[in-house]
DNA sequence: ATGGTAGACCTTCTA
């Protein structure tokens, strides 16, 4: 079974590149992020046609998750418990039916720049929310994938600069120490289980010529539960997407289960 | 030295 995640800074301005991208990799399951649409501007119709089931969680002109599967979708539940105030759509989980079911999360974490601002606050508090969930998913001892766009840079290894990063939210010692907890319970992070070499980058920004530079980062996960992680045959990281027409800044990150 | 691009949308915000 395959899955990917991707963000792909805005659905609608991206459809012919993410359309192009699904005839080619065919993904069982894909988490989508930064849609920039509200649910009713999503366009169902060119991922129906595929086969696809979609479950969207929209917003307009920020943030936005959706999650498309060729298994029909169960139990889908939008938002972080305790988001009362939180009104921005940044997760969205399902179960994903089958001989053997797993539930999917598509996951769009805050960005939380600049630091020293309540948006640093929000990204921590939500990475808090989010690790109180994944705790009381993993109770149901049961296959479970959390994947997205993280927005953060776990290890000086998944940055082609670290230097460049030292004053920016994803790579603040804080937002990595969260990362690490929200692991800790339990999670494995899947490109490190079967790759973990250095330059597995997920995003090269759009500015000062990154990707032709390779300036890189790593933001964009997949943790598992460990009834998932025994069954993770393989990752890939789609990089050559980065250079196609009209790309988006992230590239899909894919990983291969055995279920 | 603080550059540079992309998307949504109206003027600036977010990334």
């Amino acid at each position: 079974m395959r899955l990917a995640t991707w963000n792909v800074n805005s659905i609608n301005a991206r459809i012919e590149t993410v359309i192009a991208w699904f005839r080619e990799t065919q993904p069982d399951v894909a988490c989508l992020q930064e849609l920039k649409c509200v649910d009713e501007k999503f366009p169902f119709e060119a991922f129906e046609a595929f086969g696809y089931n979609v479950a969207v969680h929209g917003q307009k002109t920020y943030n936005g998750v959706a999650l498309l599967s060729k298994q029909p979708l169960e139990d889908i539940r939008s938002g972080l418990p305790d988001g009362e105030g939180d009104d921005h759509a940044r997760y969205i989980e399902a179960v994903v039916s089958g001989p053997r079911p797993i539930r999917v999360a598509s996951i769009y974490l805050p960005n939380g720049n600049p630091i020293g601002t309540p948006k640093f606050d929000y990204k921590l508090a939500w990475m808090d929310r989010l690790q109180r969930h994944a705790a009381a998913l993993l109770a149901y001892e049961e296959p479970l994938a959390l994947m997205g766009d993280f927005n953060v840079i776990p290890e000086e290894m998944d940055a082609d600069k670290p230097q460049s990063w030292a004053d920016d939210a994803l790579f603040q010692p804080q937002s990595r120490a969260a990362f690490r907890r929200l692991k800790n319970i339990g999670l494995t992070d899947a490109y490190m289980q079967i790759d973990g070499s250095p330059g597995g980058y997920t995003f090269w920004d759009y500015q000062a010529g990154a990707w032709q530079r390779n300036h890189g980062i790593r933001i964009d996960h997949a943790l598992l539960s460990p009834q998932a992680a025994d069954r993770l045959k393989g990752v890939a990281i789609h990089k050559d997407v980065r250079s196609w027409e009209k790309p988006s800044d992230h590239v899909p990150f894919v990983i291969e289960l055995d279920l």
